[in-house]
DNA sequence: CCTACAATTCGCCATTTGGCAAAATATGAG
DNA sequence: CTCATATTTTGCCAAATGGCGAATTGTAGG
């Protein structure tokens, strides 16, 4: 139960909501380019970070300096994980704020420059 | 974003989710019944009942005093209630908590005197 | 009308949660 | 080694949340 219910709390919060659906749309992201998607402290999407990872919605690769987070939906992930995000994606990828943090997403792993980290 | 939110919290408390699973059980359920299979107070279930009903999980029918409570699972309930609702239910109705919830169910509806309202 | 009872609303409190800044950790570059 | 940068951890604060009891509402029965 109570590995559930970290499930359902990883998904109560709209920020993390949203960094599951940047994911959706990327294979991988590292945590500067999530930090200038949503605006917020690199501390905060740190802790958001550990809450989804926690909850086995994502997993991580690390390189070099940078930790690059994907959603946990292998072959070998959990039944329970991959069907909360299918029902996650399938509801929500049409709505506007998912929309423009797919357009803005874009923006920034494609500036010229990177922006929010030197990769 | 706001409604499919209003559903994520709804499922991100363990009394809630109890409350889902028990009426997956069992077709409808008042109110009474839920405080005594939860033990907690009748306001404390009420507002729990308010945000899984406000989640559009719940749906309600008055009978004189009583007012029932059950799954909003119809045809015509939206998609992603349903798709919740099946996620949820198939993840854990196997686990002990729920298993145990279902077996005092059966007692409290069984019982020869309705402990918890006079029904 | 008055009482009894199911349910909700209101007011309050303790705990949890989400946010930031500052400090700590880790790794690549010079 | 030393510095710069990416990330996490820690400490703190404001807001949200879950709980209860008391008061309120609505309905059936005497």
């Amino acid at each position: 139960m109570q590995q559930f219910m970290n499930l359902t709390k990883a998904l109560s919060d709209e920020n993390r909501v949203r960094i599951l659906l940047a994911l959706s749309a990327t294979d991988e992201l590292c945590v500067c380019h999530i930090n200038e998607l949503l605006a917020l402290a690199p501390s905060t999407v740190s802790k958001h970070l550990f809450l989804l990872k926690n909850a086995r919605l994502l997993t991580t690769r690390k390189d070099g300096r940078w930790i690059y987070y994907r959603l946990n939906n292998d072959a070998q992930a959990p039944g329970v994980v991959t069907e909360a995000l299918e029902w996650i994606v399938k509801a929500i990828s049409d709505i506007p704020v998912i929309r423009e943090d797919r357009r803005r997403l874009k923006e920034i792993l494609s500036a010229p420059i990177q922006s929010a980290c030197g990769k």
